[in-house]
DNA sequence: GTGATGTCTTGACACTCGTCAAGCTTTTCC
DNA sequence: GGAAAAGCTTGACGAGTGTCAAGACATCAC
């Protein structure tokens, strides 16, 4: 018993602890996709329970706490999230063909995983009231702000020219228009991938300085 | 009984009316105070009442339930909210005062009334997930564009050149800013609301088209 | 004053929550 | 094959939830 307390302890096989490893992660992957479901004010352990195929009980047999576990989904959102853009970066080759690539990614993550990303910014604005998510908040954000930093600096070399904000600017403007065209998605409308499509392409060559 | 119901029924007298939106507004005040404090999925209506001089009973005397409760809440943050930056636009005759203003506004807000705005953000993130704040939230987020909008286009005006981006865009990048100036501010870092305004006077020029 | 009406408190209800202990089942190890 | 450990289920606990009915208190009209 208390696993959980005492994975360090010595003599334990590597592949227990790989088990042990990967049943969390499979059940904070339940409990991320019933959170985004949901909604964090709304989704109980018995309610992620019901989402996996195992009983309420065995969350407590894996997981200290019901911190524990979402913090433990919030880690597991990001190696899901962050790594999604990097091939933008990776297969374009001019500044209008990376551009396009930015801008048609960003509005079919809007369409394809909008419960997730409503869930980042449910539990991005928990981090503001309850302490413990706070710290996993910054990092996640911080690598968001860096993958967006990459695909503008990208895009600046292709265009020959320095960009002209810091890279918070830079991801605030793009969080900003992806958090709007969110709730315009959620609330039924139809335009709101096109028009956040439309809006980067728009607002990408006004982060460049002049030549 | 079930006042609430049928406030709309002949021969009440005015007095009486009065009195029973004037009781709301102020229960709906002491709502606002708890959930600026504790975040909308910590707070319980006992919570409430016991931050304000009622007990918990009250509430369902006045509301017809939570959401009701919670409704005219974010409907009293509105107009709370709102005209708050309105003197600006007045007060100010030259694109660069108008900058220093907004930017410094926006600074002591984030400092002065941080609770309040992270309940916003709260508030706006749950009708992501529940239906019945949605139009309220919609409202108010149209609000707040078009304030921003007022002074851009007063900033622009001013400066005697068109603006660059649809008020949708511009807004995005004043809220992108603040989220995560917010975020920082609330996490104990005390740049935040200098780097909020360097930011803002850094980027109200990009907002505006060559002449 | 006296009843009627509006306002508020109290206490209870049915329910859900996170947590955890006890015990059953499966796997592991010698 | 049998003991020990790991993995999982069940059922219960105390606390907290939204809701609401019953009644106390206050205020008003007459």
């Amino acid at each position: 018993m208390t696993q959980v307390a005492d994975q360090g302890r010595d003599r334990i096989s590597r592949r227990q602890v790989d088990k042990f490893e990967e049943r969390r992660k499979q059940l904070a992957d339940s409990a991320l996709r019933t959170l985004a479901e949901l909604g964090y004010a709304r989704t109980s352990l018995r309610d992620i329970a019901q989402n996996s195929e195992f009983s309420h009980g065995v969350l407590h047999y894996y997981f200290r706490d019901k911190v524990d576990l979402i913090t433990q989904c919030v880690r597991q959102y990001k190696t899901e999230c962050v790594k999604r853009y990097d091939h933008i970066v990776a297969d374009a080759d001019t500044a209008d063909g990376l551009a396009h690539g930015f801008a048609d990614a960003m509005a079919a993550t809007l369409r394809d995983d909008a419960a997730m990303h409503r869930l980042w910014y449910d539990l991005r604005n928990q981090s503001l009231f309850e302490e413990s998510f706070r710290e996993d908040v910054l990092q996640i954000d911080d690598s968001l702000e860096r993958m967006i930093a990459r695909i503008v600096d990208q895009y600046a070399e292709l265009a020959g020219r320095p960009t002209a904000f810091p890279p918070a600017v830079t991801y605030a403007l793009y969080d900003g228009l992806f958090q709007q065209a969110l709730l315009r998605h959620i609330a039924g409308d139809p335009e709101a991938s096109a028009d956040l499509a439309a809006h980067v392409l728009r607002t990408l060559p006004a982060t460049l300085a002049e030549a």
